[in-house]
DNA sequence: TCATGTTTAACTGCAA
DNA sequence: TTGCAGTTAAACATGA
């Protein structure tokens, strides 16, 4: 077993014997995998976009940012087992990447070939579960899926009117009128509090697999950047406009200013093993994992035990982090395919140390919106400042050395979360 | 003009 | 076989 799946499970078993309301939803008649949407309760977006094992040769930064090659037995993500037990179909003449891989290690993130097994009702779940408001707009909705779905990335957009058709027809879905002082296009959409209980219990099915897979890639949209930064391939030329760090990695816009304006995602693959046991180099400083975890606040870090099933999802607790809170990484391209993988990494909230004053010096600020490379660590944007997350437009910086967060899978040595 | 939202219709696959 | 759920396509209206 890998070190990332052994803190894994390590941290699993330490979880459910602390929360063993969290051992899931396997009784009652929550025991029907492919109707219930039950799982969605405790639904970390991140896991389900982030491979299981990695359809391609992972790459990975070692201590010293240098991308190399992961080892073939790359660790499966976390908490893998709350997913729910969708059997993606996987037909013969598919020759998407996981061509020779079972269903399971389908990279639904990075995979282009293969229709996610998730119905749209589904999906339009997962993106309102995956922001901090309990509403959200119709383009935040698309952006989702885009961005955590590759397929629908590249795909013909008629999807889209599959998703408004199920918003207007499903009376799982409510819409909430705009304020009129409020700018922009469009209402926001809700899952209706009338149909909560069955949304969590189930009514979705999994969707149809009949036209689930293609064979060959839908590059529709698909167009590559004219020059060679692989961290804007993939991107869809003018279709929205993420936030270019000047560490050359993207803020993620799709949960625009209308649902979370803080938030930073970073998109892709992420390699647990070489994050959990590093310190953090920012700035020429070393920080500690532990003055990165502060129970008064959510972190990344925190956002990676599983939520409680008491949480409140109208409240800022794990239930948002795990869905705003994604870490990843990816690099460059993929070995098998050559297609260009997301760049992008995800982070969200890690409040600065106290000596973190924001006037680091550095001389590497790109103001061009050139990538200025995954290992150059550099300081924060003057005109984009915030203020509010080390990960933020405020503080482009990435996770560039090591921490070690070995500990971090033993919750006893973590403060529980006040929910 | 385009994004958003509604509605209708045809189709497929699954389960009863 | 039939009904239902889900998908896809299309037409149309509305508003920014």
């Amino acid at each position: 077993m890998s070190p990332s799946a052994s803190l894994a499970r390590r941290f699993q078993q330490n979880w459910l014997a602390k929360h063993p309301q969290d051992s899931c939803h396997t009784g009652g008649n929550l025991d029907d995998s492919l109707t219930s949407l039950g799982w969605l309760q405790n639904l970390k977006v991140s896991e389900i976009t982030q491979p299981r094992q990695a359809s391609s040769p992972g790459l990975v930064l070692d201590n010293r940012n240098i991308i190399k090659q992961e080892p073939p037995d790359s660790p499966p993500p976390l908490m893998t087992s709350q997913l729910p037990k969708l059997e993606p179909r996987v037909q013969i003449g598919d020759m998407a990447p996981c061509c020779g891989t079972s269903p399971d290690a389908i990279d639904y993130k990075t995979n282009p070939y293969v229709k996610p097994p998730y119905s749209y009702a589904t999906l339009i779940c997962m993106a309102m579960k995956a922001t901090k408001k309990n509403k959200i707009t119709l383009s935040s909705i698309y952006n989702w899926i885009t961005d955590n779905f590759m397929y629908y990335r590249l795909t013909d957009p008629s999807w889209q009117n599959s998703i408004r058709h199920n918003l207007s027809l499903n009376k799982c879905f409510e819409k909430v009128a705009r304020r009129k002082d409020e700018p922009g296009k469009g209402g926001f959409w809700r899952i209706n509090p009338d149909y909560g209980d069955m949304v969590e219990n189930g009514v979705f099915k999994k969707r149809r697999g009949s036209r689930d897979v293609i064979p060959s890639p839908p590059l529709k949209r698909f167009k590559l950047e004219d020059d060679d930064f692989p961290c804007v391939s993939g991107m869809k030329s003018g279709a929205r406009e993420d936030k270019l760090l000047s560490n050359g990695l993207y803020a993620d816009s799709s949960l625009d200013d209308d649902d979370d304006e803080n938030s930073l995602t970073l998109r892709g693959d992420f390699n647990w093993t070489s994050i959990l046991n590093q310190d953090i180099d920012i700035g020429g400083r070393t920080i500690k994992t532990e003055d990165i975890l502060d129970e008064t606040e959510p972190s990344p870090f925190m956002a990676m035990s599983p939520p409680s099933s008491e949480t409140n999802s109208d409240d800022l607790g794990l239930d948002d982090l795990f869905s705003q809170t994604d870490f990843a990484m990816d690099l460059s391209v993929d070995f098998q395919t050559n297609d260009p993988l997301d760049l992008t990494v995800q982070g969200t909230t890690i409040r600065p140390p106290e000596w973190w004053s924001g006037d680091v010096v550095n001389n590497n600020v790109d103001t061009n919106n050139n990538c200025s490379g995954l290992n150059t660590p550099v300081p924060p944007s003057p005109e984009s400042d915030r203020g509010d997350t080390m990960w933020g437009d405020s503080l482009g910086l990435g996770p560039t050395g090591n921490f070690d967060l070995e500990n971090l899978f033993d919750i006893d040595n973590i403060p529980s979360p006040q929910l």
